[in-house]
DNA sequence: GTACGCAACTTGTTGGTACAAGTCCAGCAA
DNA sequence: TTGCTGGACTTGTACCAACAAGTTGCGTAC
């Protein structure tokens, strides 16, 4: 065994197939250190790259005092294309509550509210120049006390102040349906995804460990005349995978009943 | 400078720090691991895990015998919501030959087909037992020679056969209106989008670099009866973006031109 | 002029040591 | 019973040394 082009890949590969045969179940303590350089016959050098490596894979966390583990990946449905259909009763936030409840979890939301200049990536999507003021309304979901996912939502400025969203508070119907309300009615919007190892910063905030990229999703939605919202919703990729459910899928949703 | 918690923190935190404020562009050339070692003090081994800690966020890639470079992520548009649109005139590999050469990029792609007994992820989306045989179809598409994307569909046994999909060939008017033409008509889908690091299997298929999640869309497409397709592309993270572009979109395409 | 080969330089791998820092539990003290 | 402390164990950080392997360019040989 182990017989690959260096001795910390092939040592690293032997215990990768043990995880993704299911010999090594997510949970699992893997052997220490120690045992692993009896193991292996090798120095605690090698054995800490192998590790690393299946680290930075995903695949296990190591906790210093504790062992190294092998991570789970279980995941959470985030619905692009339920979470903001007017015809729905309730707002994005209050769905995401319902449906954790609904899954077994206890789920928790928190919001703020900020007015600040645009950065490009915003100003360039809202069609303003950079530095105008907008409103931003950021939600960070938490599922069972750890962050699932963080939502930071940019509106101009007069969009923002007709509408009634430049408030320090969630808007219990939904900022869609306000805007909708004031005339400014979404017909469309557009989507970029992209992926992404997190920054340092993220790893504060998202609570991600290393290994784990975030998915990111940019929606600029539109008027009629002109864009009016900016949404960027950021997803550690270890709980959370997004779904668009696109066409007539009458025959799906029958087979899930 | 560099006062992280511990040495090697500090020593990238800097690095990184004039990697996003621009002042190391992507493609310039790190200072090489002697160097830093005498610019900080310190002894290789911490200069190179402040290294790894870097390549692992995907900010640098280093070369053995050239040095460390950063990295640039440049992103070239999969447009999951146009690609397959029965009201266009090509299937969607022409349409990404076609987008490709306006952006000056020089594309091409890979055709096979294969019968194989389906794998859970598959047979579960078709609703058919695990085993049963499937049709897959994969293109693997290129940009300037390097790898962009892998698409493998599977089709159902008769499905395929009825549509004239167990070829191995490409078609050209696309599978998508195959499958129309034979009475298969596609009335809506499915996407479940995730993203995770790269398997040693795809380091090699795909030609991904450490520290550069993949992302992964499954698309599962639907008659008005039953599941017909199930397709699952893989996009290196740093070479791709996914954009779905939803409801009325017209104003937004108008300022395109 | 061209091509080859070698020296110099770069990162990659593996070995070793020492101490810091976090975790856990047994055992003692109140 | 409760609470605390200390020791054993674990991973984290930092240092040193040596050689392997890949790249580059200069200089020599043809």
């Amino acid at each position: 065994m182990a017989r690959a082009g260096t001795l910390f890949r092939g040592i690293a590969d032997e215990i990768r197939n043990r995880i993704t045969t299911g010999e090594l179940a997510p949970g699992t303590r893997l052997p220490t250190e120690s045992q692993l350089m009896d193991q292996y016959g090798t120095s605690r050098n090698t054995i800490r790259l192998a590790l690393a490596a299946l680290e930075n894979e995903g695949l296990i966390a190591t906790e210093q005092g504790r062992g190294s583990f092998v991570r789970e990946w279980s995941s959470l449905t985030h619905h692009a294309t339920r979470a903001e259909r007017v015809d729905r009763p309730s707002s994005s936030t209050d769905a995401f509550v319902a449906e954790a409840r609904e899954a077994g979890f206890e789920p928790s939301t928190a919001f703020s509210m900020r007015i600040e200049p645009a950065v490009a990536e915003v100003a360039d999507r809202l069609q303003i120049p950079i530095d105008t003021f907008v409103v931003l309304r950021r939600v960070v979901r938490y599922i069972d006390g750890q962050v699932s996912s963080r939502q930071d939502s940019w509106y101009p400025m007069d969009v923002a102040e007709k509408a009634g969203l430049n408030v320090p508070h969630d808007i219990k119907e939904g900022t869609v349906r306000a805007m909708a309300a004031a005339g400014y009615v979404e017909v469309g919007h557009i989507d970029e995804v992209t992926s992404r190892m997190p920054s340092p910063d993220d790893h504060q905030t998202l609570d991600v460990a290393t290994g784990v990229p975030v998915i990111v999703y940019v929606r600029t939605a539109w008027t009629e005349e002109r864009p009016t919202r900016v949404t960027r919703v950021t997803l550690p990729a270890d709980r959370n995978r997004i779904v668009y459910e696109l066409g007539n899928i009458d025959a799906y949703e029958a087979t899930q009943k």
